[in-house]
DNA sequence: AATGAATGAGCGTTCATTCAT
DNA sequence: TATGAATGAACGCTCATTCAT
């Protein structure tokens, strides 16, 4: 899904295009300074006017909503390509880990999302229906070729991951569950310890 | 002992009284408005000049660091004095809670902490060195009266809570923690499922 | 007058049209909002963009200056509607009261006719020289036709009326004005206090 | 009167310097830019920060009250000073000249007035509470010596001299005025004109 | 030592004006 | 020619920090 501002009817190239760097300046800044920085900061890195961010985000939780809903788009996207570079369990992985650095990234939104400010309202219910469906495609593949075990959730891993702690304790932890997801795969039945 | 002049005797238990109070508000203040309240806001919950804090706490680091040992400090006394009123379990078990709710109290506080102030370089050692021991006694106590199981490292409880989610399933889990530790203890060894 | 463009000749209808639609909507919103309010909102009203405010009036105080100059071009365009409508007193009424009613709208703009801009320069002249003669036919026709006094000069009743204090005490003294210009007319001679 | 910040006690000396100051700069600004002077221009004629100004002019309504207040204070203390320097008459006129320049000074902020802040409340009562009895004793005064007309009501001449238009006209309409204050005086009335 | 007045950098925001579309 | 997107100067205001009192 493409961001456009709210009214996409007659969108100038100029005006995407202001909005697509935008978002982009704006995820640097937010990764780097925070959600609070300056919107000067945000329109330098654009290298735009300050006017032109409060044309496209009045205010700074629309930015914020905007830029969330970017990357939201970029990973989901990502499983598509994923998809056809890779084998079904690898491309699953890939993508797994992908979804992971992105939540890791957003933590420091965590609390503005939290904000009780409307606009973020609709974020946690896009959130899902835009990451389950890519999961879900990905687990399917991976599922019918048999190359991992079939009694998954897609949305208990997409939640599961999203809770890991942060850092490198996390990424020992995502690795463990992507082998549990291999373990009871029919391809490696053979592997399972007999059971007495 | 050497004895001191009454105006050198008042004039350090007047500093010292203006730190605790500013510590005080500080935490008040923090509590309420977040660690990026307006310094005036926290000279005023306290009574005295901007000035004051400056002097005590050139650097708004210095207060939060400050502010944060205080309540370690407070929470490792607290140990001793639940280890006189209650049985060492209940102790242990009071303590973890409130131990708990002071890591809940603090979790404004961890973007601060991580913000790569060298001034709260200092602060994760002192808070292991504090509190480990504090909860080490109580677990020892615990143990030796055998009121909970003998298998548990104190530093790995003091982690755990600490990355409890926070609000109700937070308390939840907490509760359900401190069962675990019960459960294997001597005492109820009786109650145990018995392994055939 | 008609306001046009520097380049009437080949001024096109929707470009008059353009400046007509926007000299109303000025008019109301420096009502509204006062002289000073946002060019966008002109153009908003307008239903242009503006950049056509701009084409037309480059100047905030060429927008001024033209919807002035419009509404002493209405004001004096009523003088003759209203010759050919009623009695000459009462024709002469009705423009004072109009007159009247316009200088209480303007009263806002004074300040900025004030404001030393040159391009207000001509403004005082163009008003006395339009609603002056405008004025004039309407004083002269009651004056012959014997319905009100014959020493009146009708720049003094311009100036007078102009003076008044807004709101309802300046509507007790137009009243009271009118009166008095009936007052001396060869018509009312009997009812004048004798001379002795 | 001298103007004080609304917590009078305890006013440090460069505190009060401060308020002298910027009430000064901005009656100067005032009359050069309007009463819609940026702040920082009013700031820099000071020589003072910004934040002096809002320090102790939290709204701008608030400094131009106070200006107000100021010059209405000045006026009244004029009169003191005229009485001392001058016969009763000659103090009177002198005195009713200085009042109508400063009406001529305020004009421009006769539209703040009426904006319906209610910053603005108390000023038209405080504006006679002040002015009615500097000049009622001027009145008296000259009146008692003989000098002027005993008839004649302070409100009124306060008020009939706030409403002379501005400029030349103004001024030679209060010069009438001043005229007629003499012409009824005992020690005038040899000149007066035999009535036939 | 304590106070709080003063400073001024810096932020959010608006809007006149320009200019690519 | 008309549009409205982009620009950036300028404003109101806050608040960390300094320093005279």
């Amino acid at each position: 899904m493409v961001v456009k501002s709210p009214k996409a009817r007659a969108m100038r190239a100029d005006a995407q295009r202001s909005i697509d760097t935008l978002l982009e300046a704006a995820k640097t800044i937010f990764a780097k300074s925070g959600v609070d920085a300056p919107v000067r900061e945000i329109a330098s890195e654009a290298g735009v006017g300050v006017g032109t961010v409060y044309r496209h985000f009045p205010k700074r939780s629309d930015l914020i909503a905007a830029v969330f809903r970017r990357e939201i788009d970029g990973c989901a996207a990502a499983a598509s390509l994923l998809a056809v570079k890779h084998e079904p369990a690898a491309a699953l992985e890939s993508w797994l880990t992908r979804y992971a650095a992105f939540i890791g990234t957003k933590r420091g939104l965590a609390a503005a999302l939290h904000s009780g400010d409307p606009t973020f309202d609709a974020l946690p219910a896009y959130f899902e229906q835009t990451l389950g469906p890519a999961l879900e495609v990905l687990v399917a593949s991976a599922v019918t070729s048999g190359q991992i075990r079939p009694d998954i959730e897609p949305f208990d891993l997409l939640d599961a991951v999203r809770r890991l702690p942060p850092g490198e304790s996390g990424q020992r932890m995502l690795a463990l569950m992507i082998d549990g997801l291999r373990y009871g795969a029919p391809g490696h039945r053979a592997k399972r310890p007999k059971k007495t």
